[in-house]
DNA sequence: GACCGTTAGGCGAACGTTCGCCTATGCTGT
DNA sequence: ACAGCATAGGCGAACGTTCGCCTAACGGTC
């Protein structure tokens, strides 16, 4: 493979040269300059950008550690921030984590070793882990989806108040009282967050917390298919269902409809991510629509704000509800 | 950062012994090792995979070059590849694509600059292009999960005869003869050959092919529906679909279902890939399970081969039904 | 006690850049 | 004709490694 030593051999020029030409940073004559190139493109030069950020100690390129992105919702912010890194000229090193999380600190290691910019986390199963929040904070800049054990990090998270409190109003608002929840991991903090808020407002409404109505789903189409059937298989009167993403609320339609309960008139179906297959499942969901890829774009954003070392200050990104034909009016007898 | 000659003035040793101790190469006498293990503790040392790299000529890298995965079939793909690269050791460096693939010159320019060890290619939108074949025959090795302009590039591909005419058999074992299709965009090699095998198999049976039965569905779930209604609106007597991915059926159950169509009473419906979702739609789809994943990883060894280089060798990888509710018997009256 | 083999560790060079400083050349103005 | 000054380009050093070769010291053998 060639290197300027090479370019500038065959135009007779030092390799220095060479560089301030493609770098376009000294002054050339013309002429030499022209020679450079030339050879330059005959001997099919390409810069070594390994020892360019050796001597520039900037490596342009960040590190991602994500959860599993099989799931669309990972993945819509990894493409956010792989987009948004790509606006600003800088490479991406991924990093998936198995679902438990501990080999999190390994990961972190290798960015480091490849002296990455920056760090971008999105793996909520390393939210407890002191020995990742000590890392990140010493380590380069990093910034987080999530939040890091310890603090100390930025972090881009969707409004998570709105997030349960939305589906919920709305809920209320079309009569139902007895309205149940199907959840995420409830290790998570936004899962967490979410039942908290969900107890809240109907608390606010004058309508107890009952666990009967409360079932894990985590995260996955065949936990909201089964936590359904518990769900109705124990408690009565059940008039509609919030649930915590719409992967689980494909499983929930299709419990229901094998129960021969009709969407929504027997039962209303509140979703959340709006994902791309809810604007077709039957019926059409009515869910959140979370700003996944925008938070990745708005990680990417932060982080060059901290490498910049500007303050760290948290964003929060908006959250809104979609209507669609899942959600009607409580049925009159209940 | 601390550097190895941080690391051997601290240990009062050269820093070259000190290589030679953290690399486990050189003969070092147990008490100087310790001392400069300890000494490597005490400042946080952590070694510069870029120099490294730079002398030692390998980058335990490898480029990723991507179509756009929102969708959760280059996701899935994705995700084989990062975990099979992670098993061997090497880093993935991500880039995805404008859907127009115009971008791909620019960041296949970029791994290079990098000197990633090898590239996988998944960005069928540039299989026609002859730039970018030239450039992975040129540069560093190189693995397709399509085909590449001009060839010379191993590939990893899923069986194509049978990813469409498994589908369409199990339609006319059940009695089906007026068997509609929903493509994916025409221009990617995929989808033709699927077409393809669609009007052989079709023909096999003494079927003729019906320009009305066929429409495009450009891989989207919206795709999926409107095309359905288009079909519906403009041929009569359809009894089957086959849909070429299970994300475009979500749709065509959706229209299906608007227009009051029963699955599979009045219309069965087949799609591809085995989605997530697929196990759970209204009804649960009847799909053909692609080994999205599986090629990923595929990929990753068929790479790390050639890098040994030993003789490119194609990789096909099998492909299965996965029967569910979506399919039945041709109604009596058709 | 001279010889040799082994072990421990030093040292120079190279990988391919960028950067800052230095010098040779030629041109201007008086 | 000579100071003064751009302009063009050379050169040394540094970034942090790895590798191979060299040498000093030590212990054992005849």
């Amino acid at each position: 493979m060639a290197s300027l030593r090479d370019v500038a051999a065959r135009a007779n020029v030092s390799f220095q040269t060479v560089s301030k030409v493609l770098n376009g940073k000294g002054a050339v004559a013309p002429a030499t300059r022209q020679r450079i190139i030339e050879a330059a493109e005959e001997i099919g030069y390409i810069p070594n950008a390994l020892a360019r950020s050796l001597q520039s100690r900037s490596s342009l390129t960040l590190g991602v550690i994500t959860v599993d992105f099989s799931n669309a919702t990972p993945a819509l912010s990894l493409v956010g921030i792989e987009r948004e890194a790509r606006r600003h000229g800088l490479s991406v090193i991924l990093s998936s984590l198995e679902p438990d999380g501990s080999d999190c600190v390994r990961y972190l290691r290798v960015l480091m070793e490849r002296r990455v910019d920056g760090i971008i986390m999105n793996a909520p199963a390393t939210e407890e882990d002191e020995e990742v929040g000590r890392l990140l904070r010493a380590g380069p800049a990093a910034v987080s989806l999530h939040d890091i054990a310890g603090g100390g990090v930025p972090t881009v998270t969707p409004e998570s108040e709105g997030t349960a409190a939305l589906p919920i109003r709305h809920l209320l608002s079309l009569g139902h009282r007895r309205i149940a929840m199907v959840t995420g991991l409830q290790q998570r903090h936004s899962a967490q967050q979410r039942t908290a808020v969900y107890r809240e407002v109907l608390a606010g409404h004058g309508l107890p917390y009952d666990p009967l109505l409360v079932e894990d789903g985590a995260w996955e189409v065949e936990g909201g298919y089964a936590a359904t059937h518990r769900l109705l298989d124990r408690a009565s009167g059940i008039t509609a269902i919030y649930v915590q993403n719409d992967l689980m609320a494909v499983g929930v339609l299709n419990a229901l409809h094998e129960r021969g309960l009709s969407v929504p008139d027997d039962c209303s179906v509140v979703g959340c991510d709006d994902h791309p297959v809810a604007a077709r499942t039957i019926p059409p969901l009515t869910t959140v629509r979370m700003p996944f890829s925008d938070a990745g774009a708005a990680a990417v954003r932060l982080l060059l704000e901290r490498i910049a070392s500007t303050s760290p200050k948290d964003v929060v990104l908006p959250v809104s509800m979609v209507y669609r034909a899942s959600t009607a009016s409580a049925p009159a007898g209940a």
